[in-house]
DNA sequence: AATGAATGAGGGTTCATTCAT
DNA sequence: CATGAATGAACCCTCATTCAT
C-alpha cells in the first residue's frame, strides 16, 4: 500500500535489531553494575530510554535479556579460541597459544560490563544461565585439557593429572583477568600473555635451587 | 551461693548456640543451593524448622547470618594459612606449602556447601559480604605475591611480574578449589595439593623441548 | 502540531489526578475510621478498590498519603481564616469573626472524615503529620492571641493573660466543632457562630448578679 | 509449711499490687513517650524492670493496662470534681468552681504522662477505652450543661444553647490543660483557674464598646 | 510466681509481568 | 509497534501473645 522502499521486511528487521542491540546495550551496563537480582527493569529500561511495555515486546523475560548478553558474549568468545594446530608450516605452538590469549584478553577488557558478568557467573540462580557460562568454562577446561594430553602424548609436556592442571590453567587464566579489570594500571594484553604463557611453562621455581623430593 | 546444678546458665547459653547452629547451618544450604537474592527467609526457617520470628531472635537481618557465615569462614580460612617461615630447622619451603593447602583443601572440601559460597562470592553486592570477601581474596593475593617477592630476592624463584603472577596462582587454587568440588571421582588432597606445587613451580612444560623464543 | 484530539496529555492527567482523589478519599475514611497506625494499606486498598501496587504508584510510602490529606485540609483551612481587619468602610469586627467561623465550620462540617482526623492529630507520633498540625493548631492560636492583644490595645478587649485566653479559645472552638461532628441534630453553623462569638464576647454570666471578688 | 507470718495472703496481696503497680508507672511512661501503638511490650518491660511473661500474669492484654491507666485517672478526676452546691452557708459558686478547677488542674500537672494520654485520647482505635474517655468527657460537659441550666434558671446566667456552650467551655479548659502541659513558663493553677473562669462568666469584651447587632 | 525462647499472623513495600489504549 | 498504568505474588521484618521450664 506505501511506498515499498527496497525491502521493506528488511528495514523492519532492521530496525527491530537495532532497539534489541539497544536494550542489550542498556541490560549489560546495568547487569554489570548492579548484579543480576538488583538490576530492576525500571533502571533498565530508563537507561535504555524505552517504555516499560517495549522491553516485553523484544525479550520475555528479565532472564532472557541476560541469556541473551551471555550466549552472544560466549559465540564471540569462541570465535576467538582457535584449536593449536601443530604441524609444518605453522607458527609454533606458543606464538598460537598466545594469539589466543591475545584475542581473548583484548575482546575481554572492551568490554568491561560484560566481563563482569562473565566472572561473576553463578549469580543467576536459576536461569540456566549460570549454567550455561559454567558449560561454556567446562568446554574451555576440556579444550586446555585435550591440548594437554596431546602435548604430553608428543613428549612436548611432562606428564601430570591433565584435569587438575587444565583446571587449575583456567583458573589461572581467569585470575588474571581479574587482576587485568580491577589494577590501576594494568600491564599490556601482549605483556600479560607473556607472563601467563611463561607461567604456565615453567613455573615460578629458578630450577636449580628446586630438588624434587 | 548456693550450689547450682550444673551450671544454669551455662546450659542456656548452650542451647543458645545450638539453636544458633542449627540456623546457620540450613542458612548456608540455602544461600548455597540458591544464592544470596534468592535465599528467602522462608525457605530458610523451613529448612531450619524454626518458625519466622525465632529466626529474628538471634539474627537482626537476613544480611546478619550471611556476613556471620563467611566470617567465620574467613576467620577459619586464615587460621589454616600458615607464613612459609624459611630458616634452618624449618621444613622446606615446599612442605610448608603444602601443608597450607592440604589444611586450606580439608576445610573446605568438609563443608561444600560453605565452600559454595566462598565461591561465589560478589553474588551479593550490597550486603558488604561480598566486599569482605573481595577483600579476603585480595589479602591472599598479597601474601602470595609477598612470598614471590621473597624468593625472587633469595634467589629461589624467577624474575616475574609478581602481581600477575600471584593473581593467575590464586586463580589456579581456585580453579582447582573448583575443579575438586565438582569432579565425580576426585583425587585425593595430598595429590592435588603436590599436582598443584609442581605446576606452580616447573609448569608444564617438559623442559628440553622448549627453548625461549 | 497536527490537531490533537482533545488534548490527549491532558486526559492522561485528568485520569491520573482521578486515580489520585480515589485513593485520597479512601484513605481519608479509614484514617478517620481506625487512625493512622491501625489503618492498613490492605484495608485502603480494599476500600479503593485497587491493587496493592497501584497504591505505590501514587503514593511512596503510607505517610505520605496521610500527610497529603492533612496538607490538603490545612490549605484549605488558612484559606477561610481571614485576618481580622479593622477600618471604616469595613464590615464590624463581629462580622468578619463570623465569618470566619463560618467558613471553617462549613468546610469541617462538610468532610467529617477529614474533621475526624484533624481532630484525633496526635495519633501519629511519628509521622511528622501530627507535628505539622500541632504547629498549624499553634498558628492558629497566634493568631488569635495577636487579635486579643490588638483589641485590648485599642481598648476593644479588656486586659487578660492572652497567651492562656488564646489557648482556651482555641480550645473552645475545636470543643465546639467536636460537638456538630457528634450531635445528632447539630444547630445551624450560623447559629453555632452566633453562639460561640457571644460567649466568647460577653461570657455566661448575667452580668448584673456576679461581682468581682 | 513455711512461717505464716501475719496475714500471708495479705503479704501475697501486697506484693502483687506492688509489681502491679510498678507495671503500670512503666507503661504510662511509654504510653505517654510513644503513643499506644509504638509503645512496645518489649520497651514496657524493660522499663519496668520485669520479664516478658511476668507482664501477661498481671494483664491480659497491652490494652489492658492502658484501659487500666485511664480508668484510675478517671476515678481520680472524678473523685475532684465536685457538684457546685448553691445554698446558703455555702462558698460562693465561684468559689465551689474555682476549688474543682484548681483540684483537677493541680492533678493533671502533677501526671504529665497521664495527663498526656488524656488529651491524645482517640489515640486507642479499639479498645473501648478511647470510648470511656470519651464518655467520661461527656459526662463532665453534661455536669457543664447541667450547671449551666441551673444558673440560667436560677437567673446567675444568661440564657444560651446550653449544648453547645457546654461543649465549648469543656473545650477551652481542654485547651487550656493543653497550654499548661506544653508552655515553658506556665502561670500558676491558681492563676490559669482565675484567668479561665473570669473568661467564661465575663468573656474578652470591653462591655462598653460592644453592642448586640 | 517468674522467666524468656518460641510463635506466626500481619505489617509495609517491591518489582517482574500484563494489557487496554 | 509502543506505551505506561495496573496488577498481585512475594519479600523482609515486627511484635503481641503463648508456654515449657
Amino acid at each position: 500500500m506505501t511506498q515499498n522502499s527496497p525491502e521493506p521486511e528488511d528495514r523492519a528487521t532492521k530496525q527491530r535489531d537495532n532497539r534489541r542491540r539497544q536494550i542489550v546495550a542498556a541490560a549489560k551496563e546495568v547487569f554489570a553494575e548492579l548484579g543480576y537480582h538488583k538490576a530492576s527493569i525500571s533502571e533498565l529500561i530508563q537507561r535504555a530510554g524505552i517504555a516499560r511495555g517495549t522491553f516485553y515486546l523484544y525479550f520475555e523475560h528479565k532472564r532472557q535479556v541476560f541469556d541473551s548478553i551471555l550466549n552472544e558474549a560466549l559465540v564471540e568468545l569462541d570465535k576467538r579460541i582457535l584449536p593449536v594446530d601443530i604441524g609444518p608450516d605453522q607458527p609454533s605452538a606458543r606464538a598460537q597459544l598466545r594469539a589466543n590469549f591475545i584475542r581473548v584478553l583484548t575482546y575481554l577488557l572492551e568490554d568491561q560490563a560484560l566481563t563482569q558478568l562473565l566472572l561473576n557467573h553463578g549469580l543467576t540462580p536459576d536461569s540456566g544461565a549460570a549454567d550455561r557460562v559454567g558449560a561454556f568454562y567446562q568446554g574451555v577446561i576440556m579444550m586446555i585439557r585435550a591440548s594437554l594430553a596431546e602435548g604430553v602424548e608428543r613428549g612436548l609436556l611432562r606428564k601430570c593429572h591433565s584435569e587438575i592442571v587444565a583446571s587449575a590453567l583456567f583458573g589461572a587464566i581467569r585470575g588474571m583477568v581479574e587482576y587485568m579489570m580491577s589494577a590501576d594500571k594494568t600491564p599490556s594484553v601482549e605483556e600479560a600473555a607473556d607472563e601467563l604463557i611463561y607461567l604456565v611453562l615453567h613455573g615460578v621455581a629458578n630450577s636449580e635451587h628446586w630438588i624434587d623430593e
